[in-house]
RNA sequence: GGCCCCAUCGUCUAGGGGACCAGGACGCGGCCCUCUCAAGGCCGAAACGGGGGUUCGAAUCCCCCUGGGGCCA
């Protein structure tokens, strides 16, 4: 067998698609796996709602996730171009070499007529096809349209075909197309250009793909390019679809299920690699009982026939529990990286200057290896590290229940035994704590509660003497002390 | 409406005739640990959509129904 090549081809009209960034994942691994080479091919024809911007965006998301292609349109290759739009010539010369067949005919048609067909089908409650009337026009009648300036687009004649068209899907098995549900498509605009089904044909035989992998919502679009290999004499490359993955209500994921793009889940600071491995365990699973594997590992073990046929959910909970076993195991590993990673999220709540110095980054450091073991993803340095930025708010309720006037003392006293503590670390932080609450004859907890309290807001967190070491003594002193001023009843703004 | 696809715990899945009164994981509940939270440990609730076949025996094979989904319109 020739060696294998497949491809991912997105439109760059909007953010790579977690959707789009599964599929392409398994057409990689496919590739991978088989030692053959993964292709990044844009379909850009839809010019209206194509933007530069969104196909470098693309890229970058792909290289964020560590999907590397072979050949593509900013790293060429042997069978490029990788842009559809510089492409319009080959399609033209197969679009002409079809027509000069009588494989494709024009059909000059106004969207009226064809509405017209459409809605009698309807009040028939008939499927609607294509009428063919333009089928086998005269050459005097086509010249009659020409001169009443109708421009045709190309169909591809199709309604003679008699047996079944039968495909044998990688992962669904055989699928039968009975032919009367096909009609003569159009494969050309009449402003010339191309359709889905027809470009889509040209590209992968060209690009030499020997596997089609992708979503199950094109398994209806294969009977049409099934014919469109016939009728331009290529052998069609093995198809594998794989299943829809649907939101919570079952429905294809999309926009209204939160957040589906690659890119917002790098933002809230999940890892490339958790984002992977979960990915391999929607509709698939490596042999081992295990759920956390090494991208080597998925290379090794993947297996297209394994992956199953029914949709998926997404499940965030499950991306969200996975990405904190990769966030724990970083910060064993490489520290630094969650590091970056809140840096990121930091800034972009204000929380950072866009250029942290050394200092900062020090001092972040110090929160991360502080906080780091509870992160999940990125954005959770703020629900539990924000106070390490920004001054206290207490939350309500834990306020009510650890600023009373009985902890007041306690909180003054705690203060002003940090105030002259030496050295200030977590050692002789939490001695001094103890001192506190044995010389008021009160439990540690006593204290414990109301401080953090004072230091963060919150009643959840990073252990307290570690988060009163990296505060510094000024600011666990001053928030000590306000604490206890709004909790003996004063009003401390 | 037409065509096609799918169906194991709430979710992701293992299972491809006896190894299954169905295994793992997330989530959920309880207990332990503990300055809180998270993590970790232990325990628990939780599924083969229904009905017919085939077979000595079906989660596993076939058919029907039901339900869900995708595409086209």
């Amino acid at each position: 067998m020739a060696a294998v090549r497949t491809r991912f081809a997105p439109s760059p009209t909007g953010y790579l698609h977690i959707g789009g960034a599964w599929t392409a994942f398994f057409n990689w691994l496919f590739a991978r796996h088989h030692g053959g080479v993964f292709i990044l091919r844009i379909e850009d024809t839809d010019r209206s709602r194509s933007t530069q911007a969104y196909e470098a965006a693309i890229f970058e998301d792909f290289r964020w996730l560590g999907l590397g292609w072979q050949e593509g349109p900013d790293v060429g290759g042997p069978v490029g171009p990788y842009r559809q739009t510089e492409r319009q010539d080959l399609y033209a010369r197969f679009a002409r070499e079809l027509a000069d067949r009588g494989a494709a005919y024009p059909c000059y048609c106004t969207a009226d007529e064809l509405d017209a067909e459409r809605r009698r089908a309807e009040r028939e409650r008939r499927p609607h096809r294509y009428s063919g009337r333009c089928r086998d026009l005269t050459a005097a009648q086509r010249a009659a349209f020409e001169a009443a300036g109708r421009r045709p687009s190309l169909r591809l004649r199709v309604t003679d075909l008699a047996e079944p068209i039968v495909v044998d899907d990688l992962i669904r098995g055989r699928v039968v197309f009975e032919p009367e549900h096909l009609d003569d498509y159009i494969i050309v605009r009449s402003d010339g250009t191309p359709l889905y089904n027809f470009a889509n044909v040209v590209d992968d035989h060209l690009m030499d793909i020997t596997h089609v992998i992708r979503a199950s919502e094109h398994l209806s679009n294969t009977p049409k390019q099934w014919v469109m290999y016939r009728a331009l004499g290529w052998a069609p490359p093995a198809f594998a679809h794989l299943p829809v993955i649907l939101g919570a209500d079952r429905k294809k994921l999309s926009k209204r299920h939160g957040d589906t793009a690659v890119r917002e889940y790098r933002e809230q600071g999940y890892l490339p690699e958790a984002l992977l491995n979960f990915f391999a365990l929607m509709a698939w699973h490596p042999e081992s009982e295990r759920e956390v594997y090494a991208l080597e590992e998925l290379v090794r073990e993947f297996r297209l026939e394994e992956v199953g046929r029914a949709s998926p959910i997404f499940d965030l909970d499950k991306l969200t529990w996975l990405n904190g076993v990769y966030m724990r195991r970083l910060m064993g590993q490489a520290p630094g990286r969650v590091v970056d990673l809140c840096v990121g999220i930091l800034q972009r709540e204000g929380l950072l200057p866009a250029d942290p110095g050394p200092e900062a980054r020090a001092y972040l450091a110090r929160v991360v290896e502080v906080v780091g073991e509870r992160l999940k993803t990125g954005r959770d340095i703020i629900a539990y590290g924000d106070f390490f930025f920004r001054d206290v708010e207490y939350d309500p309720a834990a306020a009510a229940v650890h600023l009373t006037p009985a902890s007041a003392p306690l909180l003054a006293a705690y203060a002003d035994a940090l105030a002259d503590l030496e050295p200030f670390e977590r050692g002789t932080i939490e001695a001094a704590l103890r001192g506190v609450c044995a010389r008021a004859g009160a439990e540690a907890r006593a204290l414990i509660h109301p401080a953090r309290v004072a230091l963060t807001g919150k009643t959840a967190g990073p252990g307290l003497f570690e988060l009163t070491e990296v505060l510094g003594r000024e600011r666990a002193v001053d928030r000590l002390r306000r604490a206890a001023a709004f909790a003996a009843g004063a009003v401390v703004p």
